[in-house]
DNA sequence: CGTGTTTTGTACCAATCGGTTCCAAACCTT
DNA sequence: AAGGTTTGGAACCGATTGGTACAAAACACG
């Protein structure tokens, strides 16, 4: 009943995630959105309610497509040592940084700095990210201490490197992941070598 | 010689930087920024050339006024150990954050994740002030390691020491830094015990 | 083959954006 | 007091902002 749709919703969501993403909130407007989606107004106020509204999902994108598998795979005990999945991890990022340059960051952090203190909405939605971060780390920690996941000192640790991570890719945005990325691995390294 | 300005001219920057502070570049509109600096369009354009320039004053501002007085505390060996001088650093962000509910983050910061990937001019002093910064750890992590300021293990471990506080401080800005803060701080002070 | 329903593209909207122009007001110098 | 010089404020600018209205287009169903 009625004429079908010629984009694919998911698709054109992934190019606005991408847009806001290395282009922030304000300094992506709606004209640069919907050329990188590749629909025009009509098309886009029907099927996304408004900018904000397609803000937050491209929000709750990043959180299905790129916070879940790494705390997934942070907790997930087939992946290796506790040790090594967190390793993993920091250095994904630095390669990241090493290949092609990243300057994108990462969007969870992005959003912190330029939404989150201005829109509740936005800040419920990364409060629920950095925990689901820190659960991952603590796993893959308690795992390598062996310990419980709530042992106090795990907890302290997991914060520690959702810190650091954020740290990580803030410098990554500004171009430095590759001359600060090894000092943060062989730190993060040190840490885990401790009992 | 002709008519005398009627306000303070470092008065004037020093608002602006809160401003850009804590709504970022592009969500700063001039009108903010006049309203806030208490002055209007005439006066600002013939004092201060655009609102770039003013931008780059104001990080300029920020360094001076911030990130230089860190940085000398951090090396002022009559400032305690390198090891409390350190502390210090982190200590003052989570007690920050405790205080006030921060949501300002660092400018340094804020600025690195929505401008330093579009302009070369805040990159280019963005990255002076993290040099600074790894300087400043370097020098105190020297001290706590009876080590010289170069060796490997003491500029991997300031490298890490600026990642983790930018970590704190985008968490911070998330209004996460009183739920992180603590675990950050014991393991800093964790990573301080070893030899 | 119509009819009803949905999508699509375009024209349009007021508001705001950063920036310029221009002149009167306000001072210093002589 | 007169002349020179700089500031302050308002009027104005075209461009762009996010968002709406509406009619033509494209399908499903009877």
């Amino acid at each position: 009943m009625g004429r079908p749709r010629t984009f694919d919703e998911d698709k054109a969501l992934e190019s606005a995630m991408r847009v806001f993403w290395n282009q922030g909130y304000e300094d992506a407007s709606l004209a640069d959105l919907l050329a990188d989606m590749g629909l025009t107004k009509g098309s886009f106020y029907k099927a996304f309610l408004d900018k904000k509204s397609l803000y937050l999902a491209a929000l709750d994108l990043y959180a299905r497509q790129s916070i879940v598998p790494m705390v997934e795979g942070l907790m997930d005990r087939t992946a290796g040592s506790g040790h090594d999945r967190i390793l993993r991890v920091f250095q994904s990022i630095v390669d990241m940084g090493r290949s092609n340059g990243d300057r994108v960051g990462c969007f969870l952090c992005n959003a912190a700095v330029d939404r989150a203190a201005h829109d509740p909405d936005v800040e419920l939605r990364l409060n629920s990210m950095f925990a689901r971060m820190e659960d991952g780390f603590a796993a893959a920690l308690a795992d390598h201490l062996n310990k419980g996941p709530e042992a106090e000192d795990v907890r302290a640790g997991a914060k520690a490197l959702v810190s650091q991570f954020m740290g990580l890719r803030v410098l990554g945005r500004a171009g430095q992941s590759v001359r600060f990325g090894d000092g943060v691995l062989s730190e993060v390294r040190r840490l885990l070598k401790l009992g």
